[in-house]
DNA sequence: TGTGCAACTCCAGACTTCATAGTTTAAATG
DNA sequence: CATTTAAACTATGAAGTCTGGAGTTGCACA
């Protein structure tokens, strides 16, 4: 533990140590980035987006980003019911936080693997880069 | 499934398939962060380092990410047996991607929570960026 | 009456992580 | 000669997380 420390050339990464919990599930990042890159978006809408989540691990995910406020959940109340989520401030930085990530996992997907090659080039940048 | 995908607008996230069970591991990101800032770490000074990871994931977490060639492992046949692990080109990559999520994990945490204040303030800061 | 939508919840089984204890090897120590 | 030490793990059993599919709720519309 950092805080007992006397060591001052000590590396310590307990700043993660409330975070992780959340940002270390295995989707909690790829949700911040599909709300941010819609903009606002549907829980089922995020069933097609992210490919292979399943709807307990999203629902758990969910609740927990708003749990650490980095999205907000607005439901409407109309027939059938609508709800919406979007990034907090602090989760459109934390979106920011993720770019040079998700970019890293693009260009190695394509040079390892070659799928997808095409239906990247057809997607605008803008759809990935915007905030 | 995005090969089957004719929609020119739809927004494919398969880059991350390949990638996803290896990196949306609770630990995965850390480590390659704990070597990169080291240039290369043993077993146990990971253990030190990364606070709450426990030995068995801490191998598994070394396993995978060495099977994705992210990191290397040299061994040494000395008494008692010296292993050293470092960053290949790939993983100095992705640690490079890595910055920023942590980053914002630090000014969060600071800002937030005020724990770590002058343990952070010790911490020169190439022990953080240098790769 | 019946179908459909939307946002979930529930469940069982599989996978991942946890904490702690134990293994291996041989030099160093008592 | 017996014990200790050190590093890098493995073993174990329990707890937490994820998966995939079915079910729930409430009301509009056919």
């Amino acid at each position: 533990m950092c805080e007992q420390s006397n060591d001052a050339e000590h590396v310590c990464l307990c700043p993660l140590e409330g975070i992780i919990d959340t940002i270390g599930r295995k989707w909690s990042l790829l949700v911040v980035n599909a709300i941010g890159n819609r903009g606002r978006l549907r829980f089922n809408q995020m069933m097609d987006e992210l490919n292979g989540i399943s709807p307990t691990t999203l629902a758990d995910t969910l609740k927990e980003l708003q749990r650490e406020g980095l999205i907000k959940r607005e439901s409407f109340a109309e027939i059938p019911p609508r709800v919406e989520y979007s990034l907090t401030k602090d989760g459109i930085q934390l979106r920011r936080a993720i770019l040079p990530l998700l970019r890293w996992a693009s260009t190695r997907s394509t040079a390892t693997k070659r799928k997808c090659a095409t239906a990247y080039r057809k997607m605008p940048a803008h759809r990935v880069e915007r905030i």
